[in-house]
DNA sequence: CGCTACAATGAAAACGATTATCCTCTGCCG
DNA sequence: CGGCAGAGGATAATCGTTTTCATTGTAGCG
């Protein structure tokens, strides 16, 4: 029978009469150990079951190998799947990861980070909700020298590399799209997040501009993140006059509020009204017409962010921050072609759009 | 300017002239202090921005705060909805979560739990693929007397506390419901998990019997865990005479494939074939046909065990291990219900489950 | 043989807290 | 005046590692 607390290096090193130094440096293989001690505490080690106990070696060796991982919601799918990527990203290296989340309570974040900080996490990745002006919190870590990286929402002042998709180009390629498809009336559902819901608007626009089109302004409708506002927006957009023959959604939800509204009318997604969502949430493509949308390819951001921060991590002084846009790709689906039917792509039988249970993004790795 | 390291207790005491007991008492408002000196205390702290060092802490008290979350996959709803009701259920009491998954892998669920273990969590919270005949990890644990607790999928001989669904109960409701939707052919797409898929079958079964319904052996046809196995599976039964008007789904996703293969056959929803599935997974009332299902009260599984793990790691000797099934729930949906229409449904204005930003389970919760 | 060089080991001092124990006042009472 | 109690605080030990540096022992070499 094993003893009924831990192991620890002592038991080890009185058991082979050598002392503490000469076992941990030879579990660590580091340091003069001739090769025979090293087997013989290797052997003495399995046979007891020792495990390093990783808060003493934390407290001398000031690494914690955690990150923290800090985020509005880690219910919604484009956080789990960051979650999931940086998660697969730090664990070749021995990390683990603390996540905890502050449904965009400010406040909360701002406790929660610094919780994490007096954790002693190696590092940070965070998905701010802090006010634009508001950067004590982030003042605090970077005295407390925890290196951090921002993903998805930037923040202007913060000296920390960023990783998220370029919004701009977002709007850019929706709206090309719902262009290239023949639309010629093209209304746009922003968002309400300043940030990014203005690059995507940009994006927008500078498609429309590009191709010599304009819009009268009542063609862009202020809706919220959700579907509820998605289908309320759309309603009063499908009482101007031209009606819009396509739309760009800010994110998918509202796009999929925005068809119900278009069907509930009537109309015909594509034939009257096009839409285009962004976000490729994974289900769009199951919905009665299948929704085309901009993927923001979330499993790279979580990657890089990982990358970014091991990078600083590793570094004896600060790295300069980099910022990392990731391109989008457009995802064409029913809501816009025209020249395509439901079950071509209900049965289009690549296996993976369809499967819920295989990791959600296996079709989309790059 | 603050040091350019964390402030420590010893920094305090120097500058107190006290000693570093003297201040650790004060800060944790515990021993015997003067109230002149506590204050004094406090006040040079928040000065200094003092924050403890946890993993000096933990080391002396043996409690690190952070809880062990062991998932399959915390991208999958079911999982990343169980995560945040367990991270919101401990944070009251300042712990954190740290989360690693281990994609069905076994081998990996091991290595993954060890590690945590040596990470000195205080618990383990565990929905384990652990094949039924292999309790090595479960004793490993046991003996380094880390408290835990298993989810979702039970694990025999595991002396453990186990929270998860009563699935017999899942496939009870789900066929009573098609009965009493006037069904009289049930057929059952079954899932391939030993345990609860069996469950299901059973609670199926059973509710045929108490209904003196019989069905021929083809009506119970396997699927996997996708909908690409619904699809197929469903097709097969659709080929069985006389043919089914009623079938219950292993899960969410199987009956996403099943619909689709019925209405591509032609046939309608719920006229012809009557869908029920199982999980509410939060996106089942957006498809076309909206998906009648059993919902698991997912966040109440993370509460519970939650709870559970807490009370044992409160505890001073270890606690009977406790059962816990918690009772699902019908929700019926236009698939079912043949008095219904589509539009009854999309604009039903309780506002709740067509937001999709909001938390997914404000519509869920008991 | 004496000296250097190096390989293998160990002793002691961190790391930053907590816990148990011990000391020193002060005030009070008989 | 002696003794005692208790409040308030200090001292020392501990948690399980790593790190730094000193101490061996052994071999190589002129």
């Amino acid at each position: 029978m094993l003893p009924p607390v831990a192991v620890t290096l002592l038991d080890i090193a009185k058991d082979l009469k050598v002392s503490v130094v000469t076992v941990s440096k030879a579990l660590r293989n580091q340091g003069k150990i001739s090769a025979a001690t090293r087997k013989r505490v290797l052997e003495r080690a399995k046979e007891l079951n020792y495990q390093t106990n990783w808060v003493a070696r934390s407290l001398v060796t000031r690494r914690t190998y955690t990150i923290g991982l800090l985020l509005p919601d880690f219910t919604h799918p484009f956080f789990s799947e960051i979650a999931k990527a940086v998660a697969e990203t730090i664990r070749p290296l021995g990390y683990h990861l603390i996540v905890t989340y502050f449904e965009e309570d400010a406040a909360l974040e701002r406790s929660e980070a610094e919780s994490l900080v007096a954790r002693q996490v190696d590092g940070l990745i965070v998905a701010s909700a802090q006010p634009a002006d508001c950067l004590d919190m982030f003042e605090d870590i970077r005295k407390r020298k925890v290196p951090y990286v921002l993903i998805d929402r930037p923040m202007k002042g913060a000296r920390a590399s960023f990783v998220g998709v370029d919004n701009q180009a977002i709007g850019r390629l929706a709206t090309e799209h719902l262009i290239a498809q023949g639309c010629r009336h093209i209304a746009h559902l922003r968002g309400p997040e300043l940030g990014i819901a203005a690059d995507r608007l940009a994006g927008y626009c500078q498609a429309l501009l590009m191709h010599d089109l304009t819009m009268p302004p009542e063609y862009v409708v202020e809706a919220l993140y959700g579907d509820q506002s998605g289908y309320k927006a759309m309603l009063k957009l499908l009482r101007v006059r031209p009606r819009p023959d396509g739309v760009f959604c800010y994110n998918d939800p509202v796009a999929i509020g925005a068809m119900t509204a278009i069907l509930e009318q009537g109309l015909d997604i594509p034939k009257d009204v096009a839409v285009v969502g962004a976000g490729n949430v994974h289900y769009s493509d199951l919905l009665s017409v299948p929704l085309s949308t901009v993927d923001q390819s979330t499993r790279q951001i979580g990657t890089r962010a990982a990358e970014l921060l091991l990078e600083q991590i590793g570094a004896k002084r600060p790295i300069r921050p980099r910022k990392i846009l990731i391109e989008p790709q457009l995802i064409a689906r029913q809501s816009t072609r025209r020249d395509l039917k439901t079950d071509d792509f209900r049965t289009d039988g690549d296996g993976n759009h369809l499967n819920l249970r295989a990791p959600i993004s296996a079709s989309r790795l790059d």
